[in-house]
DNA sequence: TTGACAGGCAACTAAATAGTTGCCTATACT
DNA sequence: AGTATAGGCAACTATTTAGTTGCCTGTCAA
């Protein structure tokens, strides 16, 4: 029930995206793929403490919010890293919250102070 | 144990932060509370099809994650945006990604054609 | 062709989430 | 004073999440 258009292609759903981020160990791996994409499982095990299979479970959600996108080569399975879903919630909903960003916080200090 | 310095004042964790934006009421919250600050807690209920107390949790998870602060005024509580968690986000998770967007997409691309 | 390497699957547990309901307190209105 | 309004607190339940362990499969290399 309610099967979330499995995101291969398309962009995944907000809820999918920011809660794929909601986890340090899963921003963590984001961001060794941004360094350097194309990564294997076991490569990124490496300094998590945790098994291969909690790993494998991070890189699960993190292709449900098609923020990674993965193939395999013979034995091994690489790692890539897919942009796209955050320039979708950037544009949604992190952008509009920064155009009012100075009327919402002078507004809040008013508020706050008097 | 692992207190989560209670945002009160600073910036909250990245964690709080995205983890109070996984979820699409919460969202719609700020959503209005970026139309209109300074709502209260009866006005935000409205159209949440959950429970008072329902919404008030919600509010709970946005005032620790900094992104709303409230305020009582007599017998009503006023809860306003505060778009500085937002910005900080998007200054280390969002922005990083969206530099080495083009290079990562080319990547991408090669390696799921090539 | 045998072993080592890379990864997948299933079952289980512990803890966190999201929601409910019932009742209580404080402030405002008449 | 008495009632309606705004919100808070506590207890409970169901679901989801994060992690573990054990074992299985497929691929490469000597």
């Amino acid at each position: 029930m309610g099967r979330r258009s499995t995101a291969a292609s398309g962009s995944a759903t907000a809820d999918a995206v920011f809660k794929a981020l909601a986890d340090a160990g899963r921003r963590r791996l984001l961001d060794r793929l941004r360094v350097k994409s194309g990564r294997t499982l076991n490569e990124l095990c490496e300094g998590m403490r945790m098994s291969r299979q909690a790993v494998t479970k991070h890189l699960v959600q993190l292709e449900e919010a098609d923020l990674v996108v993965s193939r395999r080569m013979g034995r091994k399975k690489l790692h890539y890293l897919n942009p796209v879903p955050i320039h979708d919630i950037a544009r949604r909903w992190i952008r509009p919250f920064e155009s009012g960003r100075l009327a919402a916080l002078r507004e809040l200090k008013d508020q706050l102070e008097g």
